[in-house]
DNA sequence: TGTTTCTTTACATCTTTTTTACACTCTTTT
DNA sequence: AAAAGAGTGTAAAAAAGATGTAAAGAAACA
């Protein structure tokens, strides 16, 4: 049995993270670990995960800024630890995006169901892996695309841009969002990379790239795939 | 201020009632009770609750029975209340399909935000925030717009006047409000660009622009969306 | 080293926004 | 009743900005 979901784990302490590693690896999920706020956010745009579990007692950033910034461009679900049984707490994280809220010490058991729950609210909708619309098909699990039947590569870079889009199909995706999940926090301002990768991907998907079908432009706004 | 999601509340004990109702009410919710498990398939089936709060301890059906019913034919959220913290009790529930898990005691702003967290989830899969209004349709989402079921391209401002007035249809929104959200705090007193982009609308959105039937002229106020 | 991919640079092209100009419709004033 | 003025509608230009494209340099990989 496989289980493909991944789950980033963010905490300080590692005997805690041995605990989920082991409960989490014995259930089949993959598993990503960060130690810090920082590595935490840098890891979530890497690695892609369907679920974090967040615990609030880290060194570097206070979990609550850790959500709001992963809130600004990802709507993963996101589980949090703690100590403390503070209401108001639980309800500022609650408020700010957190899907759960789990108070040490908890039952693995619990965690789990509690885990299975959130990737069920986000199998909802996310629905299939798999992206098909005319002559072009995409599947995320195995990371491959198709034109007309034909398999096209596509370098790293390019696969991001289009997964990403794809993950969002319908609706417009931003340039922002574009450019922070698939160049990182830095590349802000760097509108360019993104025209030139999605001028790459039309040349390599598109029947005519001038006149895109699949890639759409939103002027001012960002790209939208359909 | 109004709050358009229906709530189920089923638990037998009056005390409790009294408590989620007048919390809930307070919130702005619709609500509607049951005090049996029967009763509560019944009242969920006849009621459409966007959210149903689930008592444990329920004379004639077991909770868990009464859970497993409303999944054969409905995802609404689910959230369980209950006195035992029995974590395998807390995993069968979850596993069958509840959405949270809340043990009594608890704080009322904790009920609360869980309860909005669950109507977040909700609002991601349905409940989409469209508008409609004839053969006007606008979808905030995903940033279409469609006349007559054609879609209508809108640059970024276009989008940005119409969305606001959608925001806030029926009511008037006034020049000084849409500058200000549009072009920002600067263009105070340049309303022609206003005049401007409202007529880009209508020609884009109304069937006879000289005769707006969506987008009305408040003569010296400023526009409004029907 | 050769190959692939990513980044940088440069410029052509297109769309959108802003500016400018004027016509229209009311209401108020004379 | 005609004229004036304020608010509004419309159409076109000029300006600004965003996007598309090609190609060369740098970095990574084998």
């Amino acid at each position: 049995m496989k289980n493909d979901s991944r789950i980033l784990i963010v905490d300080d302490e590692i005997s805690i993270r041995n605990l989920l590693r082991m409960n989490l690896l014995n259930a089949h999920y993959e598993i990503c670990e960060a130690s810090s706020g920082q590595d935490g956010l840098d890891k979530a745009a890497s690695f892609h995960p369907h679920l974090i579990i967040l615990d609030l007692g880290l060194p570097d950033l206070e979990g609550f800024e850790v959500l709001k910034k992963l809130r600004l461009w990802t709507t993963v679900p996101v589980i949090i630890l703690t100590v403390s049984d503070d209401e108001p707490t639980k309800v500022r994280l609650l408020d700010a995006g957190a899907d759960d809220y789990l108070t040490k010490p908890f039952g693995p058991e619990e965690l789990l169901a509690r885990v299975r729950v959130a990737l069920r609210h986000k199998g909802m909708v996310e629905a299939t892996p798999i992206f098909e619309s005319g002559n072009l098909k995409v599947d995320l699990n195995k990371r491959e695309v198709f034109v007309s039947e034909t398999q096209v590569k596509l370098t790293n870079t390019e696969y991001e841009v289009l997964s990403r889009l794809v993950r969002d199909h319908g609706k417009v995706v931003s340039q922002a969002q574009l450019l922070k999940q698939v160049w990182g926090a830095i590349a802000k301002d760097q509108s360019h990379y993104l025209r030139i990768y999605i001028n790459q991907l039309r040349k390599k998907i598109e029947l005519n790239p001038s006149e895109p079908t699949h890639i759409i432009t939103e002027p001012g706004v960002g790209y939208r795939l359909i």
